[in-house]
RNA sequence: GGGCGAUUAGCUCAGCUGGAUAGAGCGUUGGUCUCCGGAACCAAAGGCCGUGGGUUCGAAUCCCGCAUCGCCCA
């Protein structure tokens, strides 16, 4: 299976026709300058803030504000429904400047405001300072007409503006199996491709394989010895820091009792040079085979796979070496090692060519990153664990050594998985071989819950992953709340077509048939997602989709149980049940798309049973 | 010793470019099924937002100290 195919539902609709709502919201966002505010994609609130932009200007106009006040105006949204549906704390911001109450002043703008009575029911002060907005229900189904229009394009924006974006995450060292720890920031990593790709970023994901060096040679060693075990050869050659799992010997059998017997049987020593070494090579290889294997297991692809080798092969590390010297930043000292000069007074030079003329890792993070800067892109995203962010300070160094803008490479950090199994921390070690595995957890969890738990987390914060809640409790999983949602509105679709129903087309009069404030609500909450898209694209952050999408489907589930006797979606009332068809197949349409953001499937059938039926 | 991050309901976590009565899921308690799929819904209980100061009209949110935990570096 092809690595592209992971984009293929997103990118390559990246380019839909641009309908002229599309085209004057994204005018409005130019205007507005949004984009420095990351609010693209939710319109309302665009207008919402013009709307008061230009009362402001008319106050000072009239010389009740001094014409150098420029205050913030923050839309938000109220956390209580009776202040409305969108709320402004401008009265507070503009008190002080205009000598006025905060009551005042919010009078003073509701009497120059002028906004659109066809979006807006009413615009209100409350104390001690805000002014609320209440939309005319018939704008959100006015909304819905862009769900209507592309079912599964609906939620993208053009808040990427088409930069070019790497993201590189897990590039895990090919010398075992992945564990939890790798799976998070998989997950993360991939799921932010697809929310940055939907939201109009142009995004590649890469894998950096750490195929060079000292890890590579213990695991031939590791290798070597276990096969010689296998075979009776010989014991006592295990080096001391070997790879020590299960994982190895397996692998070494394999190796023994296949291409490698003849080398089993010379002396390590004569088996050549690491990068040409058939247990290493052996081993690495496999290895990544099984990595991708895990990978894929958990819905994980990569566009581009790069290798650390290929950097020496293309001599890109003595190069960058030497760029360095040249310009002054690295030096040789009396050694003979090349030190990578630091300025900043807290952080120690750093080894960048060894004494004996074997360069380290982090000279080939130089050359690597430098490649990629190289490459064209605009930002480079890298996903890295959070014992690791001790490393931020000397790769951002390197780059603006290189003459890049370190500003342009963004580390996100993932915080290391706490597993527990029953409440007891289950240790871990890749050294020691102890460690459960990113398959053993998928395939006890299933892919779904895994990405779903994990995104329903910001990344950066410590988590508890509890094996045996996350399956033997699987239904109490918040994944299967939402998935079932989606199966749900699959359902009464089935039915509705079996008896010859059809969702009505989208019509601007959606809003006076459907009247209930469920339903109002819930095409309020459609109409959200691409500006839930948006922001998470911009924050780095799918979970805030996640928690939406928490948040949509429970308002169905309740409009459902709410209705089942009295207002059902199918009924005999032909209007009603074509405008409800179509207002469920809209909420299947945004389930579906923001459950593929996230790479979590939308089936339409559950399929009952599991750990839960026995007994 | 230096640095980074964390500390919010019984548990797991959102909220943090300062705003209205601090939210969700799970768990607990009590309700709702002749239902388009009960993996559902409704309701209740549950909080000194670690702690002490500061900034201001206003602090879970920003600043400083302290405590505890995790990680990195020496």
């Amino acid at each position: 299976m092809s690595n592209h195919d992971r984009h293929a539902g997103i990118v390559a609709p990246r380019l839909p026709r641009v309908n002229c709502f599309r085209r004057r919201l994204l005018a409005c966002h130019a205007r507005a300058g949004v984009k420095r505010n990351g609010r693209i994609g939710r319109k309302m609130e665009t207008i919402v803030e013009e709307i008061l932009t230009r009362a402001v200007g008319e106050l000072k106009r009239r010389g009740e504000l001094p014409g150098d006040f420029f205050p913030d105006v923050i839309i938000e949204r109220p956390k209580r429904e009776e202040f409305g549906d969108y709320g402004c704390p401008l009265p507070l911001a503009m008190a002080k400047a205009a000598h006025k109450s905060p009551k005042d002043c919010g009078n003073a703008i509701l009497e120059v405001v002028d906004a659109p009575s066809d979006l807006f029911d009413a615009i209100t002060f409350a104390p001690p300072g805000f002014l609320n907005f209440k939309v005319n229900p018939r704008a959100w189904f006015m909304k819905l007409q862009d769900i209507a229009a592309d079912p599964e394009g609906f939620g993208g924006s053009g808040a990427g503006r088409n930069q070019r974006v790497l993201i590189e995450f897990v590039s895990a060292n090919p010398t075992g199996p992945l564990h939890v720890g790798h799976a998070r920031g998989a997950v993360l990593g991939d799921a932010l491709a697809r929310i940055m790709s939907a939201a109009g970023y142009d995004v590649d994901t890469e894998y950096y394989i750490n195929d060079v060096g000292n890890q590579m040679a213990t695991l031939g060693r590791s290798l070597y010895a276990r096969g010689r075990e296998t075979l009776g050869l010989g014991h006592g050659d295990f080096p001391e820091n070997g790879y020590l799992g299960d994982y190895i010997r397996e692998l070494a059998a394999e190796f023994a009792h296949g291409e490698g017997r003849e080398s089993l049987e010379k002396d390590y020593e004569d088996l050549g040079p690491v990068d040409d070494n058939p247990a290493v090579g052996f081993a690495s290889s496999r290895l990544l085979e099984l990595i991708k294997d895990d990978l894929n297991a958990l819905g994980v692809g990569f566009n581009q796979w790069f290798s650390e080798r290929s950097l020496h092969d293309r001599g890109l590390v003595p190069l960058a070496v030497q760029s360095l010297l040249d310009s002054g930043r690295a030096y040789k000292d009396a050694s003979g090692a090349v030190l990578f000069r630091m300025d900043d007074d807290d952080e120690d030079d750093r080894v960048i060519v060894r004494g004996n003329g074997i360069s380290t890792y982090f000279a080939s993070d130089i050359a690597y990153h430098h490649e990629k800067a190289g490459r064209g892109y605009a930002r480079l995203i890298n996903i890295w664990g959070s014992d690791h962010h001790g490393y931020i300070p000397r790769v951002k160094a390197a780059m603006a050594a290189m003459g890049h803008d370190p500003d342009m490479l963004e580390v996100l950090l993932v915080q290391m998985v706490t597993l527990t199994r029953g409440g007891e921390v289950v240790p871990m070690g890749k050294r020691s071989g102890r460690f459960v595995t990113l398959r053993e957890v998928v395939d006890e969890v299933g892919p779904d819950a895994v990405r779903f738990i994990f995104l329903l987390r910001k990344a950066d914060s410590q988590m508890e992953f509890d094996l045996d809640l996350a399956k033997s409790q699987s239904m109490e999983n918040p994944v299967y709340y939402v998935q079932y949602g989606h199966a749900r509105v699959a359902s009464i679709l089935r039915k509705a077509d079996a008896a010859g129903l059809m969702p009505a087309p989208w019509s601007k009069d959606l809003g006076d048939v459907l009247s209930l404030p469920e339903e109002r609500n819930m095409a309020k909450q459609l109409t959200r997602l691409p500006g839930v898209v948006a922001s998470s694209a911009i924050k780095r952050e799918p979970h805030h989709l996640a928690f939406y999408l928490m948040d949509l489907v429970k308002g169905f589930h309740s409009y459902y149980t709410r209705y089942a006797h009295t207002d059902k979606v199918i009924s005999d009332d032909a209007e009603k049940t074509a405008a409800r068809l179509f207002l469920v197949s809209c909420v299947k349409a945004v389930l579906a798309r923001g459950l593929g953001m996230l790479g979590v499937g939308a089936p339409d059938e559950m399929h009952y049973g599991g750990d839960d039926e026995q007994g």
